[in-house]
DNA sequence: TTAATTTACGCAATCGATTCCGTTAACTAT
DNA sequence: ATAGTTAACGGAATCGATTGCGTAAATTAA
């Protein structure tokens, strides 16, 4: 088949006697270019197809108007409202968004990373993968002057902009919402340890039994490696029928917290009479489950806007290595049925 | 701050003494440079840190390794899934991948192709937007020998690769499904009749009616807009409090038949009992609402790995203007408790 | 009226990798 | 031993946009 060429600024330049730099001026509105003369090369370049060669620009600038993303999966409700946040922010500036998931992965990461690099990003967002410890693999952007953000699962160990919701607070506000209604001994579904979101979940876990003189038993606190339907699933299991049982569940994410509901369920457990449960992230199962699940809700879509704002908002100039601009959002209580063991909520509508 | 200065293929040159255009071939494995060379000029690279500047080359050959693609949004997840299987596929292959959402709209649409155009994107995945008629802002990739795949909601009016789902035989078995169940009255949910997806599947649900001899009724038939769970709420209540309410539902997407459910067992009308229910797309709500939703599964995630090897594969030479290359996988019945009149299903496990 | 600006543009180098042509030296065949 | 190959590499143009520097003309200031 044949191939048309590809209109230039020489090919512009040629038609309207005028020089390649005044093309390229005109284009991008430089300010040394005639007004007249703009909308005439302006109309042409419309009329003759012309459009920008980004690899072209991008090369001389030695930057390419694109967002890094670096996340574990894509197909996981966070993420996937992460990445719409990121990319809306992106494209209102003109910048593209590429993608790369690690599958929890340190490997991954790091080959992803230097796909990324290769590809001369203008910022990295990144949340970190279950496995990654060791952070060097990000130290080129920064000896390059690239600003990488970390979002939800951020490192200990390294200087960067942050933005994290406070998952310690969290952690404490749903147990105390737990303890409110009245439960006496909760157990947490805790993620990786070596996770920060999971640790901090668990230390407000911790805190709020702690000032509400409530037992903190080791045989009730699950480490999950996952967080996965089954994991729950064999937990609360496991839970329901020792010879203690917990009235209250904090899950450190839904889909673990819908699985403990479920199986409740099927044993013959009440939720939330007998078994309060409350999850994290506000995912869409969890008002479909029923009892619905009450939750911690995350600004995802936002996290995602606010971390591509970091990019773009980026100065070579103010970026001083050794620290770290955190910004933290706030979470919300969403109490739904499977925690209200005290009132009987009325079904709206 | 001092940024570090990049290592180039000159930088490597004078290092070892040698010329660029021989580093430039060692790199790439040229036939026509020894082993020993390779090697050490290899080692040397990946000793100074050397990467490997994509925009250059990608000006160079006047493409980029990048597969564009343009979806609706990310955030569902069957977008979600569908992506993620471009990426992996892409990402073997050494491909990056640029994502942008039109979410919905025409307009997005043109500019995100535009943008995605700019950037010498090697080829182009889409999903096409609710509103999109017309097809001419395509065109330029055609005419430049860039491959197209349209997925799902793919155009009628435009030649090129399509990966779809036989909707057709799907809407046809879910509402066999359902009279097997023994539905005298199916009512469906149908999405937008200007894309094909929900147009194949009425027609499905439309052949199978009248193979077995029931009623086409207009008053059974809701065309929705966007097929979410308020539209679906509302149009079951409207059906459910109709003189001669249906019996079962077939809905063009989970997201409204998980409505129908809710919204009937609010109402007091039985699931599956006196409503059987079957959805479409099988998102994890579907597996989690009680009855748990019957729907039809798509292979999504294979869906995008498809996609992305038709972008790969693609050799210009082979690419006839004027044929369409269509790849039709198929779909499951997945038959859950919202559906099974006849037999009362044990809980497995 | 003349010097000092300002306006509007052109020249040519530059970004880094690739590749079409060579070229030299070593090697093989007759 | 001489022509013919082959192996291994170098020179330099090329991709398309950007930009520092330079310049002629037009405008303003004194």
């Amino acid at each position: 088949m044949k191939i048309k060429k590809e209109v230039t600024i020489y090919d512009l330049a040629k038609e309207l006697n005028y020089s390649p730099s005044t093309i390229s001026r005109a284009l991008n509105n430089h300010k040394s270019i005639s007004k007249k003369t703009i909308k005439l090369i302006k109309e042409a370049a419309e009329e003759m197809g012309y459009r920008p060669n980004n690899l072209a620009a991008g090369l001389r600038n030695n930057k390419s108007n694109t967002i890094g993303v670096l996340i574990s999966r894509i197909n996981r409700p966070f993420m996937a409202s992460l990445i719409s946040g990121i990319e809306e922010t992106a494209r209102k500036a003109g910048y593209n968004v590429l993608i790369s998931q690690s599958n929890d992965k340190y490997e991954n990461e790091i080959s992803n990373c230097n796909t990324l690099y290769d590809s001369r990003i203008t910022g990295l967002i990144v949340s970190l993968s279950m496995e990654t410890v060791e952070m060097e693999h990000f130290q080129k952007f920064v000896d390059k002057g690239i600003p990488i953000v970390f979002v939800d699962r951020v490192p200990d160990n390294f200087n960067s902009y942050k933005v994290v919701i406070d998952n310690y607070t969290a952690g404490y506000s749903a147990t105390k919402h737990l303890i409110e209604q009245g439960c006496k001994r909760i157990a947490h579904f805790a993620g990786a340890q070596h996770r920060n979101v999971y640790r901090e979940r668990k230390k407000g876990y911790l805190d709020a039994l702690r000032e509400h003189g409530l037992p903190i038993e080791d045989n009730l606190m699950v480490n999950f490696k996952t967080l996965s339907f089954e994991e729950g699933n064999k937990a609360t299991k496991k839970l329901l029928k020792s010879a203690n049982p917990p009235d209250g569940i904090f899950s450190a994410n839904d889909t673990a917290a819908v699985s403990a509901i479920m199986c409740a369920k099927k044993m013959g457990v009440e939720v939330p009479e007998q078994l309060a449960v409350i999850g994290f992230n506000d995912d869409p199962i969890a008002s479909i489950v029923q009892p619905s699940l009450s939750t911690v809700s995350h600004p995802a879509s936002k996290m995602g806007a606010i971390s591509a704002k970091r990019i773009l908002d980026h100065s070579i100039n103010t970026y001083d290595t050794g620290v770290s601009e955190v910004t933290v959002l706030g979470t919300e209580i969403i109490a739904r049925d499977s925690s209200l063991k005290r009132t009987k909520v009325l079904e709206s509508e």
